[in-house]
This record gives C-alpha cells, sequence and structure tokens, in this order.
DNA sequence: CCGCTTCAGTGATAAAGTCACACTGGACCG
DNA sequence: CGGTCCAGTGTGACTTTATCACTGAAGCGG
C-alpha cells in the first residue's frame, strides 16, 4: 500500500502513472539506503519509518546530519540527481521502513505537471537547508555539555543508546561523551549502565 | 539590462512577463540584502557581483556559510517565501552588485511554465545543500591550522582582510586566527602586515 | 602632531579533541 | 559452567581550540 501525503495531492491520472512506475521497498533496520559516493537512482519517498542521514569525515569520525520520516522527501537525492555526482553522505534505516524510488523521467513529469508536487518538494528542501545550518551554527559555535543536555532533555528516559552513537548525534568524539556524561552522573542528573542513560529528574 | 542565464532560457512569452514585472536593483558593497529574521519579499537573482551569506550565534560569532555570485539564485529564500517565517541568515554585498527580485507569484508562473527554470532552481538548491553538508564536516572535524593553510591558498598574495574578517570565513575566533598566522610567519610562509596577508610561496 | 578607532599580539585558563591503554559486563562457546 | 572475547566504557596525558582580559601599534581625521 503506497501512501505518502506529496503523493495524495495529486491528480488522480499522475497517481495512476506513479503507482504503475514505482514499487514499494521494504527497509529493514540496519539498512543502508545509499553510501557517499554511490549513483542516484531516483527520488525517495519515505512511506514510513525513520532513515538518518549522516556524513563521515577523512579521520572516520561521523555526524548525523538530519533524519527522514514518514512522508518526508530524500531531497538530498534530487541533486545527486541532477548533477549526476555521487552521494556525499550515507543514509541508514533507523526503525523499519518502507519507501518507493521515483525514477527520474517520473519525477520531472511530476515537477512538470503538479503544483502540489513542486510546493511538497520546494517545502522539503527549505527545512533540509534549514536543517543543515541550524547544525552549522551549533557545531560551530555551542557548548558541547549544552547540546548534550539538551539532546537528553529532547527523549524520555531510559534512553537506550551508547556513547558512540551518541558522539555521532552531536559530531564529537566517544571519549567527550563519556567523560560529559560522567560529569553528569556525579551532579546526580543521570544514571549510567552499558548502552543506557537514565534520566533522574533535575 | 537584465541577464541572468536562468532567464535567458526562459521562452519569449515568458521574458518579458518577467521583464514587465521586475526591475534591477543596485547593490553597492556592504548593502544588506537581508538580516536574520527578516520576512522575504522574493526570490532574488544576482545578475553580477558577489553576495555572502553568512549566520551569526548566540554568542555574537559569525560564520560565512556561502557566496552567491552572477548567474545565482539565492535559494534560501525560497525556502522562507514558501513557509513565511524569517530569514534564518544575513546576506551581505561583498563586491557592489546588481539583482533582481522575483516576487512570488511571477515565481509560481516560473515553476509551472518553464521546465528549464525549474532545473536551473533544483540545480541551485542541490549545490547549496552540498556546499553546507562540507562545511558541516570542516567545521565539525578538520583542524583550524589546515583549513586555514587551504583558504590562503585558494587566493592570490597579497590577501587584503583582517583577522577577524578571517575568523568569520572559518567560523572561529579573531585570537585563533592571529596566533595560527603568526605561527605562519615564524615558519617563513607568510608576511603579515595590518589588513594584508602576504603569501611568501613554500 | 594629537587623539581615536580599528587591528593585532599575547598570557592565562577552560573546553574539546586525540591517543593510548585499562577495565568490565555480557555474549558465546567448548 | 567457567573461560574467552569483545564491544562498550573510564581515564590519564597531552594537544588544539575557544574565551577572557588586556596591551600595544597602525592609520585616520582634524
Amino acid at each position: 500500500m503506497i501512501r505518502h501525503s506529496i503523493l495524495d495531492k495529486l491528480p488522480d491520472a499522475l497517481q495512476e502513472d506513479v503507482l504503475e512506475t514505482v514499487k514499494a521497498m521494504s527497509l529493514p533496520q540496519g539498512k543502508i539506503l545509499f553510501r557517499a559516493g554511490e549513483p542516484c537512482q531516483g527520488l525517495p519517498l519515505v512511506l514510513r519509518g525513520t532513515v538518518k542521514v549522516q556524513m563521515t569525515g577523512a579521520a572516520g569520525n561521523s555526524i548525523v546530519l538530519y533524519r527522514m520520516g514518514k512522508d518526508d522527501i530524500c531531497t538530498l537525492s534530487i541533486g545527486c540527481l541532477m548533477t549526476g555526482y555521487g552521494y556525499r553522505a550515507e543514509a541508514l534505516v533507523e526503525e523499519a521502513s518502507e519507501a518507493v524510488m521515483i525514477p527520474r523521467g517520473l519525477f520531472d513529469r511530476l515537477m512538470d505537471q503538479s503544483a502540489e508536487f513542486r510546493l511538497g518538494v520546494m517545502e522539503s528542501y527549505g527545512r533540509r537547508l534549514d536543517d543543515l545550518m541550524l547544525l552549522v551554527e551549533e557545531v560551530a559555535f555551542r557548548r558541547m555539555d549544552e547540546r548534550l543536555d539538551e539532546w537528553l532533555q529532547a527523549r524520555t528516559s531510559p534512553v537506550l543508546i551508547t556513547h558512540q552513537e551518541l558522539a555521532v548525534e552531536l559530531g564529537t568524539a566517544r571519549e567527550v561523551v563519556s567523560r560529559l556524561l560522567k560529569e553528569l552522573e556525579r551532579k546526580g542528573r543521570v544514571k549510567l549502565a552499558r548502552g543506557r542513560i537514565e534520566l533522574t529528574g533535575l
């Protein structure tokens, strides 16, 4: 069953067109949707689940750039599609997902014939750009302890994550996360266990 | 005279449409095209000159996100146009420029009626996204001395810039730039003067 | 030439990143 | 069921970067 907010708004003729062309893909957790350097096959639409997009530096350290969820569009792919250059980041399925791949030809047709589709794509682009600008500012200027705090506040206890994974979320080194967390534990703000952070209120 | 690569490709009817609607703006060096928080009036097309887009953190430190030059589109504006939220960054005219502002209605019409225009917009978006992803990686993982080196290598001696401006280019503090430059001078790689860096080979 | 403003240099200290290595909880295996 | 292994974690030592506070120097306008 293919349902995606951007497809729902299409006129019936185009919707049929889409349904004939694309096939839904099941993406198990851990699956890599694309890797850095790979060419782009089409525009993925996420039907359900979440996919994280991350980038790896020369020294092997990674940072999560943003996430895609239900009804999202992998806008990043459009650029690759247009220019023919490979992806610069990689996409990892976080929660088991379903997606469809819109090939180049169909994408052009949709852009041509549906103002709603165009709007959806533009909005998605705007959001990504915004996300990335915010991220640049965070990484360039904000203190790590603040960012860690914020990250923790935004979820519910207990958080099941390793220090290494958390380091990738924040774009820092594992040791830095370990030390900051230990400090928080000394202050009584969290309780640490292997792969698990319990938020013990204030 | 209004000439912009993305307009040149339009069919004659639309070109006339554009010429009737927009007026070229002269942007003197130092002029601020938009500030953070301001709402977006339309899509600026840069006809000539260069405009830098930068962002300022809470503590007052800034970083240059990217530049726009001749035939560029201020893609960032589209997102603001769509969502109605204000700009997150500010745009500063670096070299005296000329630009035209495409209002919302005309933008929609162009997107609707010209595949070339759409292609131009998509390409521009792709490039910005790419720029920003690269920047995130740089800021998050690369060493400042390397980045400074690279930045210097990419231009011709003498470079006329203050340490403060250079710090904004790299997204760091003025003192850091001063120290790194002094170090380079000790190594004989540059010669420093007020507002001026001479690259002495090697 | 004087006084002001902008630019640059630098010490002290704190935060963050890197490197190296020790320890440990738990899974798996014989 | 104890032993082995390994991902995950803790930590010391050191380097790099950021921040704060201040000094001095260059250039400009009068």
